[in-house]
DNA sequence: TTATGTGCAAAATATTTGCTTTCCG
DNA sequence: CGGAAAGCAAATATTTTGCACATAA
């Protein structure tokens, strides 16, 4: 049996009928290129790398397909735009204050948040979102 | 000695060089008495009630000096607009993710969760925003 | 072949800004 | 009176959508 470069992609898709797409593999391909947590203007002009054709509503499309099955994670920080980053395992954010640079922090360690919550609430909390905002490392030497 | 009602908000705009008027008074009242976190629209639809003439621009920048002198908050759920509320001590947010409702939850009992961010990262952490999606107790028991 | 996807442009949504007039102190 | 603020409309910024044409399977 053969293992198919990309199966797990097409698979997402064909799940849902839909179909993969050279503009869908581009912008895949943007996000994982990108170094974190790019916006869609900047995916889209990575993606006119490789797609010199390709528009801005496609790729607005495109990211939030890949969203729907599951390739991809819109993320909204303190800004006005949504940013995207490739789906994994839950983590956190610590966001410079000065730069901008946004850096995953690894939820272990912090304790069951989400029961606690529950608990206090009476909600049925099945998801949390936890970001840190100060200045980074290199922020902080630099002056 | 007399206090003055409303001393504390004319005091921090006096702080800054700034005037009361009576739209300020208003978009603060208007925030006030939203149960919750209302957003620019519903402020300025409060707002209107006793201050018709008062235009959306006006409340778009009243909101933004009140959050400058520290009476008001601006929060970013994930949405397309900023909510705002009353600015007071640290607290978490829980939204139902059937209704659109939002809770705060007291940020007491989950440890410090800044410190071990800081410990994490590097990163010179001075604020934290945590916040639980689940359904609300009544949407819970809707069906 | 045909359902699905793309490009393009216009629309929708949220927020900001320039400028003239009005108002607070 | 003089600087700060409001109203109004136009400008921005981000994202969505309608539709004719193109493409994957």
């Amino acid at each position: 049996v053969k293992e198919e470069v990309g199966g797990e992609e097409y698979r997402r898709l064909k799940r849902k009928g839909l179909q993969m797409t050279h503009q869908r593999k581009v912008v895949l391909d943007a996000v994982r290129e990108a170094s974190g947590h790019p916006d869609a203007q900047e995916v889209y002009r990575r993606a006119r790398a490789k797609a010199p054709s390709i528009s801005l509503g496609t790729v607005y499309r495109t990211l939030g397909v890949l969203c729907d099955v599951g390739l991809l994670r819109e993320r909204r920080f303190e800004e006005a735009q949504s940013r995207y980053e490739l789906e994994r395992e839950e983590h956190f954010h610590a966001i410079c204050t000065d730069c901008g640079l946004i850096r995953d922090v690894a939820a272990l360690g912090f304790g069951d948040l989400l029961a606690q919550a529950r608990v206090g609430t009476g909600f049925d909390l099945v998801e949390q979102k936890v970001e840190f905002y100060g200045r980074c490392p290199e922020c902080q030497s630099r002056n």
